[in-house]
DNA sequence: GATTATATGTCAACAAAGCTGACTTGTTTT
DNA sequence: AAAACAAGTCAGCTTTGTTGACATATAATC
């Protein structure tokens, strides 16, 4: 007989390389089923929610979040401002500067598109405890490139601050 | 004067769909590097994955774990037989079933995929203790849709002790 | 003030990986 | 014998990524 259980130490961690790929595949899946109403895939939602929840973005900081070509983000965003889901407006501290925001109609996508996954998340807290939470986020930050970790630290507070107070700080 | 900190019970969440997107992107840069000297893509990954972790999957079984269409995967899996990655051996219990196998091969370029997302677990692990890294894996597992759960348990535990025993039981 | 660097936009060509729809070949179930 | 199922395949299309080259406006520097 084998055991069943793991000797504590040897871990392979293929578990939760699993539980990566399943949760990840199920909580893109729902705003993907919206997005197909729209005619727009996947990459148009990821700059819908980081403008959204980054008013004033740059064409720079979004290439650097997205990690794409400007080329591959151009057609993305050709779609969007064209459509009326995006603005952008010349930087004032900058005039190279293209500063990203979503215009009503962006807000209104963006909404719909973020709500079944905050309503995932509330299925979830709804049976674990704040402290559970917050393990499960410290050790998602962990598993941030550490060379990343600050920026996105930074992207996070000025996304839960931001809010519509559009920040023209232009960094 | 804001306050920074939110209010507890009204949660947005962005927070945690920003974490979701910025570990998934690191999570899965490693791989890609090396797959790319091989001139395989993520697809390939997948396959080889879930291939590597559960010997004597069938097609059937690949395609609702991936959720990508037969004619999509047909192409995948292709390239990874003819390249001399993966072997299909026909079912004895049900002849209709091709079931999917790593060669030594293949092994050997699953272990190297596998290998920097294993480190950085480690990585994480070194810096939090086990409770909150189960937390993590509870939380994980709570992302999934409930429907699938339930399929997502078996097949960790399956694959946990599967190793080189191929299972060829064929559900 | 001229030069260099930076931010962005754009053209063209291509590749990876997904999709739909239609049809075939074995094999099993009814 | 007929129907259902697992898998393979052909053809054509879409989305989203890539490279490389080049243009324009603005800022920073010598």
């Amino acid at each position: 007989m084998k055991k069943v259980k793991e000797e504590s130490g040897t871990h392979d961690y293929k578990d939760a390389i699993e539980l990566m790929f399943f949760s990840y595949r199920d909580f893109i899946s729902d705003p993907d089923a919206i997005l197909q109403k729209h005619g727009f895939g996947r990459a148009h939602h990821r700059v819908l929610h980081f403008v959204g929840c980054n008013p004033g973005l740059s064409i720079a900081n979004l290439l650097d979040i997205l990690r794409v070509t400007k080329q591959s983000l151009a057609r993305i965003l050709r779609d969007l401002i064209d459509e009326g889901y995006i603005n952008q407006k010349i930087g004032i501290l900058d005039r190279r500067k293209r500063l990203l925001f979503l215009t009503a109609k962006g807000h209104k996508l963006h909404d719909s598109l973020i709500a079944p996954q905050i309503s995932r998340f509330e299925q979830v807290t709804a049976e674990v405890d704040t402290a559970t939470f917050n393990s499960w986020k410290e050790v998602m930050r962990l598993m941030i490139n550490p060379t990343d970790r600050e920026n996105v630290d930074n992207l996070i507070a000025t996304s839960r601050n931001a809010k519509n107070a559009a920040l023209e700080k232009e960094n």
